[in-house]
DNA sequence: TGTACATCAGTGAACGCGCGTTCACTGATGTAC
DNA sequence: TGTACATCAGTGAACGCGCGTTCACTGATGTAC
């Protein structure tokens, strides 16, 4: 009946299908079901945070955050209204937790990025695949970011555009190891790195758009983007730096 | 069949400043004003008109469009809340309106940059300048574009994304006349051109923010955008373009 | 070990409020003659 | 020209509804002994 091994609480940043998520928020008051399973107040507290978080992020899907209400979220989520305050104070915070989570996401992009890319013949083409394979599976968190950055709500817009800021220069430090830009000024890397997260974004803003309208203009997109981005990069090899 | 018939007002491209918009409401039961200015009922009409937009356009300051109410517009317009349907039928209808005016704006830009850029010695810095002093010049508009290209509302998304796509397209006609990228097929000019106007965007966002909160980065930011123009502009000299 | 008490996540009812939309109306503007 | 009627932008009251937030509560989990 009930699944809950699953899902410890580090799995804040691999959220849950939403498939799954009414099923498993706590009803204390219906008691334990059948089988022994273990509960404990802070795991069943974790799990109705998730289910909040989750339900957040699915009317997010064609809201903006400062257009959810606490009572469609918690509707969503399986609980009572009142219960959303044992989480969050308000839904600027709900929306704060959601930034870092979709930027956890960011880095495992990186990361995955870097595993992949290393000593590729085509580092464009390798990076584009990967940057599209995550956007697909992690539509929600993507979708949140793109829209969000314009946020009404200003926590939560600062917190985005704090956290690309440093997703570019991290991206910088990344760059700095390619021999096309070897002996850049920081300045410099952190333009070209600029140019390259903006793509990116633009680039979820369009996948995002095709998967859900106009599926089958999706391979022309990622070709063109591809293209975009061997432009950025073409561009390193004439470019001259600042002098320091 | 794509031409809007609520388009026709030559006062839709001239928005009115919100200073003068609560006194020029009229009043029709408070009767003609003093001095005998003339009235007629569909120049009332469009002032009304006008007023919703600008109160609309006041309120996505701080909102997005989906979250601005007909009462909040009306109440800000100074009229009762059913007069709003006289002029629209849905938030949606005004939101339309107001992305076809923000895009006249736009053009404006385009016909003011090519004035001004035309066989200037530093084309990039001279762009930039025009861009800029343009985003100072038509902030709601600017803010209400950047903000709803990912609005919660299609209609108004779609539009923004189609009008801004058309937008490269001519830009890209634009470019076709400078010499450093004689010869390049239209998709390659497309390219560059969405790759600019995106830079433009993204700069409209961060004078925005920079005028509301840091006014002392702009200097700097001004200065960036300056080169990542410039670096974009380079890469037209090494770019081998597709092979027709 | 068992028992008695404390904790607190989630409940369900209640509240006042602003919302979108409708409606019959008013009265200045427009028009036919 | 003046008069009588039509038009219709804007009014103001009314409606039902969903919202955010509060509150005393319940009962399973946690803990002290």
């Amino acid at each position: 009946m009930n699944t809950r091994e699953q899902h410890v609480l580090p799995s804040t940043l691999a959220p849950m299908p939403p498939a799954d998520r009414d099923d498993s928020v706590p009803s204390r008051h219906r008691g334990r079901s059948a089988g022994g399973s273990s509960h404990t107040r802070s795991s069943d507290k974790a799990r109705t945070r998730r289910a909040l978080l989750d339900a957040a992020l699915e009317l997010l899907a064609d809201r903006s955050l400062d257009n959810v209400g606490i009572r469609e979220v918690t509707r969503t989520a399986g609980v009572t209204p009142a219960a959303f305050y044992r989480h969050f104070d308000r839904m600027d915070d709900l929306g704060v937790v959601l930034v870092d989570e979709a930027f956890a996401t960011l880095r495992q992009l990186m990361r995955d990025a870097r595993d992949d890319v290393v000593a590729a013949d085509d580092i464009a083409q390798r990076s584009v695949g990967v940057l599209v394979r995550h956007i697909h599976d992690h539509r929600p968190h993507y979708r949140f970011l793109v829209r969000e950055q314009y946020s009404a709500l200003p926590e939560v817009r600062t917190r985005i555009r704090t956290e690309i800021r440093l997703f570019s220069t991290e991206l910088a430090t990344d760059l700095a190891r390619l021999p096309i830009v070897n002996g850049w000024p920081v300045r410099d890397l952190v333009m070209l790195a600029d140019l390259i997260v903006d793509l990116m974004v633009r680039t979820a803003q369009r996948i995002l758009e095709a998967v859900e309208e106009t599926p089958e203009r999706e391979p022309i997109l990622i070709e063109d983007t591809v293209r975009q981005l061997r432009y950025l990069t073409l561009a390193a090899t004439v470019w001259q730096p600042r002098r320091t």
